[in-house]
DNA sequence: ATAGCGTATGCGTATGTACTTATATCAAAG
DNA sequence: CTTTGATATAAGTACATACGCATACGCTAT
């Protein structure tokens, strides 16, 4: 009990961008959209999954401010906002290969890895 | 059972990351811990988080490996595996609140935010 | 106005998960 | 060995959320 009444700083908002990039599905929508803008329809052929679930998790990505929707006619076209997100992406991404490569194979990560 | 020619790479490892890092109480522990190792009680000293919880917690960010586990006589000191995770963390929520002022209080995100 | 396509939303469900209350394990001390 | 403090685990609960189905909404052409 040597430390403290520390001020942690305020993390909500953090975790709530983790928490959106933490389904599987989004992050392949993201992926998929790249660079690019695409269609609802679009997005919907390269993941393959239901126009309702694409649309759910697109609402996720738009409140999250990580998309934005622009209307062209009929169609509604979906971008990442920031480019600066696929490069975080990528490199956290990295950065999980690297540890996991030197890791082994530490699946069950007992409570006493080493010491 | 996706069908498709998407190329669209693996995501599952990244979003369980994610997962790991978008519970605020986690986030916490992380930020609490910063670059040393600390007791489970230090921990839930830091946090205020009771003793079950925060031992959950640890397991999740153990599994994942992102801390690691150290026993030393009967106390168990857990400390982030990798500093870089502390960086990158840091990197991501700059670029949040970067984009949070910029953008002005959209918390509805409508469907057409801007064109 | 009606039809048809593209997209969003409401509802129900199933699964996941954070948290609490016991209880168990582990390590040092008596 | 028993006790005591530190930590982990089990079981139960409450709540969140991803998904499918049905339906509503927006746009364009007939």
């Amino acid at each position: 009990m040597n430390c403290c009444e520390c001020k942690l700083p305020p993390v909500q908002n953090l975790a709530d961008v983790f928490r959106v990039l933490s389904e599987p599905n989004r992050l392949r929508i993201i992926y998929g959209l790249g660079l690019e803008c695409r269609s609802v329809s679009d997005v919907i052929a390269i993941t393959g999954l239901s126009q309702t679930n694409v649309s759910f998790h697109l609402r996720a990505l738009r409140e999250a401010g990580l998309v934005k929707a622009e209307r062209r006619g009929p169609f509604v076209y979906y971008c990442v906002l920031d480019h600066k997100l696929l490069h975080i992406l990528g490199d956290l991404d990295s950065w999980r290969k690297e540890r996991s490569t030197g890791e082994g194979s530490d699946t069950a990560a007992s409570i006493l890895t080493a010491s």
